[in-house]
RNA sequence: AGAGUAGAUUGGAUGAUCGCUGGUUCGGUUUACCGGACUGGAGGAAAGUCCGAGCUCCAUAGGGCAGGAUGGUUGCUAACGGCAACUGGGGGUGACCCUAAGGAAAGUGCCACAGAAAGUAUACCGCCCUGGGGAAUAAGCUUAUGUGCCAUUCCCCGGAGUAAGGGUGAAAAGGUGAGGUAAGAGCUCACCAGUUUUCCGGGUGACCGGAAAAGCUUGGCAAACCCCAUCCGGAGCAAGACCAAAUAGGAGAACACUAAGAGUGACCCGCUCGAUGUUCUCGGGUAGUGUCGCUUGAGGCAGCAGGCAACUGUUGUCCCAGAUUAAUGAUCAUCAUUCCCUUUUGGGAAACCUUAAUGGGAAAACAGGACUCGGCUUAUAGAUCUACUCUGACA
RNA sequence: CGGGGCGUGGCGCAGUCUGGAAGCGUAUCUGAAUGGGGUUCAGAGGGUCGGAGGUUCAAAUCCUCUCGCCCCGA
């Protein structure tokens, strides 16, 4: 199924497609070490992803961001450029998949399209294999 | 014009698309979600957590003794270690700035090196007087005799006085002058500096101004111990309160018995509760994307009045974040601010100066609520305003 | 929210309590020794004592504020 015959699924159904709700945030503590002991990860330059499959049937994002990366502003800042991304690029993701992104410490000021671009070749990456 | 001092304000704006989150409401459906509409959504420091409070709980906290904090005065405040005004001291040409600023004649302690001595002043050198011994010398008297006496000078040993002087040191015991003395010394006097006491005047007060007396002259350090005055019970929203099912323990009261232990996060006294057993009554410990606490408050804004001011009173008006893997973002466009480059216009011989405009590019800080307030401190691109001072020039 | 510790030559530390010349090890450089290197020996250089202010005659040390790092408890 392509990208834009979901959207015209998600219409007829009534679901927002670039909505990002409590149901696709990964928020336990538990969860958090379930994956980190089970998943497969992909470092990259600024970021580590750990992916995982579930059974809940949706997509999940989780963002682990340490103090070592600045102070609450630059914490902030990352986090949500990496939920911008999930947003935006979550149908292209595989269903039933859990994943969390560590941000590396030292890492320098990113725009949007940074971010974008590191992710993007990841993704694409897999998608071929 | 330049340099500077003090204080205040601001901390980009608008729109579109896609999202996050609180509230109200409507619909679907049904007790948990979905969708629609309306509406709210970080700061001057939200930060650091350095003080002070509210609030909550802990036998409502009484006494003693530790310990801690504060330290000019008056005021403001819910309170403060905060603020305002004033006083003393210090710095600056000045606007102005800094100031833990009670007590050293309660006690203890310390003051390296140097120096005689670093604190009940001492007595090493020196100065002066004097006893004894020795040497030298001119005059006089004397004698067998430079033998003795006397005088002067020097040396050695001892006694008494003195604090004027002594390359030091951060600091040396009031300073200058005169008198006085064997030599000296506030020993005495004059002037000056300081201290204490008393009196007068001003001020709510810290204190200020003036007068008199006492020779009184007493080093510094209490951000050394300490003394004095005032204040402080402890813990903190992970405080604290509540909740469905299953499983099975618990709680309260009375009685008996025990006096161990616990409540008390400095300790002691005091106070309160009581291990265990029996009987009766009650109904829940743990757990959790749980609920409440959770945002209306010593609240914001504006006006008026009082006060030098901090601040207070009063009237009107407004409701302005409540997340919990933790919400305010991303992209685009336009405008505004600053800077750079290109071209054009005006002036000029040129270098260049300057006004406006076109096009392109770049920059925009410090930083994110987590129970709530009042302060303090620290970080901060750029922009704006007010008052004042000094220097230079001109009128 | 509460509590504690650290900051001194390039690196690791002492000195701070009780104020009085800033030191030790290692590293660096120079020389000696060796055919050469290492070890060893001798000598030298290198310090705003995290920052600012204050107390004091005098501050790494005492006091206040502040910056950074680390650790612990609920």
């Amino acid at each position: 199924m392509r990208p834009a015959e979901i959207r015209v699924y998600a219409c007829l159904y009534g679901m927002k497609v670039y909505s990002f709700g409590k149901d696709e945030r990964i928020r336990k503590r538990k969860d958090f070490l379930k994956i980190y002991q089970d998943g497969a990860r992909i470092s990259s330059k600024n970021f580590i992803t750990i992916l995982s499959p579930n059974q809940t049937g949706t997509r999940r994002l989780g963002i682990t961001v340490t103090k070592s990366v600045g102070n609450s502003v630059k914490r902030n800042r990352v986090k949500r450029l990496l939920r911008e991304f999930f947003r935006l690029n979550k149908d292209k993701l595989p269903d039933s998949q859990d994943m969390v992104i560590i941000v590396k410490k030292d890492i320098p000021f990113l725009k949007y399209q940074d971010v974008c671009a590191e992710l993007k070749d990841l993704f694409l990456e897999r998608a071929d294999i």
